[in-house]
DNA sequence: TACTCGTGAGCAATCGATTTCTCCCCGTGA
DNA sequence: TCACGGGGAGAAATCGATTGCTCACGAGTA
């Protein structure tokens, strides 16, 4: 490997010339700095990036720890992240916390020991991850998820609005025993979506009974087995809010291996959208969040805190749109199951 | 940030002796020992990864640059690989190349720049990549392509079979003009599934017309426009090959706005399995890879070319399984249709 | 002419951990 | 008793780039 001292034998400057040659930090003879360029050239020189980040105290990497890499929706955030993060000079590197506190544990050590210039983390629960990465003075965004008990930069969408538009609109669509699969309960927009689930319950006069709800592991396995307990159960419902991308897509499957007619026998509303939601028969219907905004949000708060380690934190919340498909909308809704008051308009496709 | 002359300081020792207690290369008094460790903990130290790289001119970081984190069948890879990796004692920072050489190649620099341990790439074309990787001594291990004129590790399926085997399958069932919609020229597997696809013509004794092959470019959209010219052709095809996932769906996309009945006017087979290809209608037969060991395959051999870089590079290929599925078995198949011989076998769904 | 100031270049310190070198001490064998 | 060997600890060199400090030189000013 070469190093700064080999460019600067071959230019016959000292290394502290190439180096404000490389930098420009201050200036040098044209006549010097065009040598430095011609023997940066000639042996292919590449500043060796750790020695620099040593001496600079700083890195130009920035960890991005999401919680699942086989979910769409986080690998969308990454794009909109590293478009910001390009233009502000920095690289992204992605690790994946699997939704696993040890993994993403050691993800955390791994950006505070490689001295990483930021991390933007879904966080999967422990508030004690985001201080460790906060007292370390490490410039930290979380995204998607609200932490608890720490202030942080933060980037959500509004989880119980959406989930509350979801709801109602299966409310609108004529269903009236509506089930809600949600995540863990340590986590933020899990709790967040089935309080908007509820508040719509609530508004149309309802009641929102615990029977209907499932908390499960945000993956398609959870979503499988919580739909298979709803159908299980005594009363079962005749719609389900699911929180998640993977698990609308578990519970579908289950609709589909129970032979529960989609949307006739029971409404699906999933939050995330997933890619190819236009493919599958019936399409799905969901709530859709602006991902990649969500990424560009993120970045440009991680660069705000970078340049600004000492000002206020602050929480950017993004809207989310629903999305009306096919698993929504009853072709023939029973009429039986109708109450007074309900008008029962079908909701626009867009 | 405490230091390691801070622990020193505290356990009034020297700075080499806490090096040794830590790093275990030489032996120390268990009482020093002992007293370096609680002030470790006292003082919750860390040592600085990047003062230990450059003293120890390697890192415990790996770059895994895949080629398109919005294709599940790269996500997939990494957990094989993070799975090896840890047990290895790496860690895994994932980059997106994402088909675009200007972005792998800057990836390709921060990996060198940053004197990563070693580096794991599906390589979007170009072989002077991974010269600049292996000729600044890299460990690289290519992943899913092949790269030209570049001997290296390298982890393959076997994409000329498997592409062969979707193509018989459509020629058992009776289809009789199957077209192909491959990947850039630029990378192996678009060629290899485009010549598994020509070979499986030749043996049922047909000839492989240009007219019904396309190259495109990985993407949905790519599949999307290929199947618009392909439908829109003189003598549009009754089958169609797509040499890998995003593209499969943007041409099932297609066929479904033109009202083209799959699987019984234009049968369909993709490459690379898709997530929920089971909730798709028509669901999707595809010919699945085993992404979980390709991970695990190239880490073990990026491990191996670690502890020693002389070795002779080795390619692994692993197998790939055609999954049947609804969309390449003909309800009625049309008879008109059929030539002497065939026996037209339904398909096992496995 | 003498002094000051600014520019530009090199020397050397620095970042924090690892590792080689050196030295001391103690035990053992001649 | 003395020489030798080995274990263990600290001092100092090292990795490669950056940067504060110093110095030389030339231009400008009194």
């Amino acid at each position: 490997m070469t190093t700064i001292y080999d460019v600067a034998r071959k230019a016959e400057v000292s290394a502290s010339t190439v180096s404000r040659v490389l930098n420009g930090h201050s200036s040098v003879d044209p006549d010097l700095a065009a040598r430095v360029r011609q023997a940066v050239l000639d042996l292919d020189y590449r500043p060796n990036a750790v020695a620099r980040s040593l001496r600079r105290q700083r890195t130009s990497l920035w960890a991005v720890i999401i919680s699942d890499i086989g979910n769409p929706f986080f690998t969308a955030l990454v794009r909109g992240i590293e478009d910001v993060a390009q233009e502000a000079g920095f690289s992204v590197v992605l690790c994946n916390g699997d939704e696993d506190p040890d993994k993403e544990s050691r993800y955390v050590t791994a950006a505070l020991a490689e001295r990483m210039a930021g991390v933007i983390i879904s966080p999967s629960g422990r508030p004690a991850l985001i201080n460790r990465l906060t007292e370390a003075g490490m410039p930290v965004v979380a995204i998607d998820r609200q932490p608890r008990g720490v202030a942080v930069d933060t980037v959500l969408v509004d989880n119980v609005h959406g989930a509350e538009t979801a709801t109602a609109h299966l409310l609108d669509g004529g269903y009236r025993r509506i089930a809600c699969i949600t995540g863990p309960r340590r986590i933020s927009t899990a709790l967040q979506r089935l309080r908007g689930y509820q508040q719509a319950l609530r508004s149309a006069g309802r009641t929102a009974t615990e029977e209907l709800v499932r908390f499960a592991d945000f993956r398609e396995r959870g979503g499988y087995r919580s739909m298979v307990s709803l159908l299980d159960a005594a009363e079962p419902p005749d719609a389900v809010f699911v929180a998640n991308n993977l698990m609308t897509v578990g519970a579908v499957q289950c609709l589909v291996d129970r032979g529960v007619a989609v949307p006739d026998r029971c409404g699906v509303v999933g939050f995330d959208d997933i890619p190819w939601a236009h493919l599958v028969r019936p399409s799905l219907s969901t709530v859709a969040q602006p991902t990649y905004d969500l990424g560009r949000a993120a970045a440009s708060l991680l660069t705000e805190r970078i340049a600004h380690p000492a000002k206020a934190p602050s929480t950017v919340t993004l809207r989310t749109a629903l999305r009306v498909r096919e698993s929504s909308i009853r072709a023939r809704p029973e009429p039986g199951d109708r109450l007074a008051g309900d008008r029962g308009e079908p909701a626009r496709v867009h």
